[in-house]
DNA sequence: GTCTATAGCTGGATAGAC
DNA sequence: GTCTATCCAGCTATAGAC
C-alpha cells in the first residue's frame, strides 16, 4: 500500500518543480540550475536527471503543470452567472502570470518550450473564444466581436503587470476603467 | 587626425553591441557571453572588459542606445499632420519590440537594467501623453482619456507581436480594427 | 587597443555505489 | 530512489605582453 503523500510530505519529484516555480519567480529562469533545485528542494542535484532527463523537461513539465491548473479554473470562470466578469478576473488573479512571462522568455531559444506554450495558448484561446461568445449573445454584446474583446482583456492585463514591475503605473486606472465599463454595459453590476 | 568610422568600418565597441543585438535577437540574453561577442564581433573576448568592464555594463548600454534611437523616431512620429495615426505605426513598426521583451526578462534579475527600463517607460510614456492629449482635444475625442487609449495601443501591439512568435493569430484582425476604427473616428481616415 | 593566458567558478550530465 | 564522485564545457574577470 503506497502511503499518499500531503502538502507535508510531498514527492521528491513535485518538490523539484516547486523549487523550479519558486527559483523562477524570484530569480529568473537563468538561476534554475540542477544544483539551485538540489539545494532548494533538500535533494540532491542528480535526482534532477533521474525524474526529469535533462533540464528542458523540467521546464515544460513545470509549465504544463501552471497551465492545466489554469485551465481548470478559467473553466469554473467561464461558468459563473457572469462569465466576462470572471474571466477577467481570471485573467487578472492569476498568479501564474509572472511565470508565464518567464516562460516566454525561455520560450524564445527554446524549441521545446515555444511548442508547449504555443499548443497551451491555442487551447485557452478556444475555449476563452466559445464562452465570450455566448456571452456577448446572451446580453447586448451580439455587435461586439469576442475575439477582440478576449485580446483586449488579455494584452491589458499583462502590459499593466509588466509595468507595475517597473513601477510604472501612468494611465493604469483610466484603462481598467475602460474596460471594466464596458462589461458593466453588456453584463450590467459586478456581483460581489 | 581621426579618421570618421562608417558602416563599413565600425568601431570595435560598436561592433560588440551590434554583435549583443543580433546574438539577443536570434537567442536569447543568456546566449550572451563575452566569448560569444568576440566570436560574433571578430575581436576578442577580452575586448568587452575593456569597452564596458563589465557584462551588466554593456546589457544597459546596449539598451540605451535602442531606446535613444526609438525616441528619436516617436518624437518625429508625434509631430506629424496625424500624430495619432503617426504613433500606432511607431508602436507596432518598432523593430525594438522584439529586443524590448528580450531586456524586460533580463530586467527580471537584474537591477542595472531593471532601473534603466523603468526610467525610459516614464520618458516615453510622458511623451506620449502630452501629444495625445492634444491630438484628442484637437479633434473630437475630448471626452477620451489619453492614458487609457496609450497603454490599450501599448498594450495590443505588444501582446500581438508576443503570440505572433508562437504563431498564434486568434483574434488579432478584429483587436487591430477595432483600435483603427477608434482612430478614424477621432482622426479621420489615415492619410498614405 | 588588442592580444594571450589563466584563475576560479558554475553548470549539464553520467557512472556507479548503496 | 538517493547519493558520491567526476568529466567536460562554458562563463566572468583580470594580469600582463605587445
Amino acid at each position: 500500500m503506497k502511503p499518499a503523500r500531503d502538502a507535508e510530505n510531498p514527492t521528491t519529484r513535485s518538490a523539484l518543480l516547486d523549487a523550479a516555480e519558486c527559483i523562477m519567480l524570484e530569480e529568473g529562469y537563468a538561476a534554475v540550475s540542477s544544483r539551485r533545485l538540489g539545494t532548494t528542494a533538500g535533494v540532491n542535484p542528480a535526482l534532477v536527471y533521474y525524474y526529469f532527463g535533462n533540464m528542458d523537461n523540467l521546464f515544460v513539465e513545470l509549465f504544463r503543470r501552471g497551465a492545466d491548473r489554469s485551465y481548470e479554473r478559467q473553466l469554473r470562470a467561464l461558468a459563473s452567472p457572469q462569465p466576462l466578469w470572471a474571466l477577467w478576473d481570471a485573467i487578472n488573479d492569476q498568479s501564474q502570470t509572472a511565470l508565464t512571462m518567464e516562460f516566454v522568455a525561455l520560450a524564445n531559444h527554446r524549441k521545446a518550450i515555444r511548442a508547449e506554450i504555443a499548443e497551451s495558448s491555442r487551447r485557452f484561446r478556444a475555449l476563452q473564444l466559445d464562452a465570450v461568445s455566448s456571452a456577448l449573445a446572451d446580453h447586448g454584446g451580439a455587435g461586439y466581436s469576442p475575439g477582440a474583446l478576449i485580446l483586449l482583456m488579455s494584452s491589458v492585463s499583462r502590459f499593466l503587470r509588466m509595468e507595475e514591475a517597473f513601477e510604472v503605473d501612468t494611465g493604469h486606472a483610466e484603462v481598467v476603467e475602460l474596460i471594466e465599463s464596458f462589461l458593466r454595459e453588456v453584463e450590467g453590476e459586478r456581483a460581489r
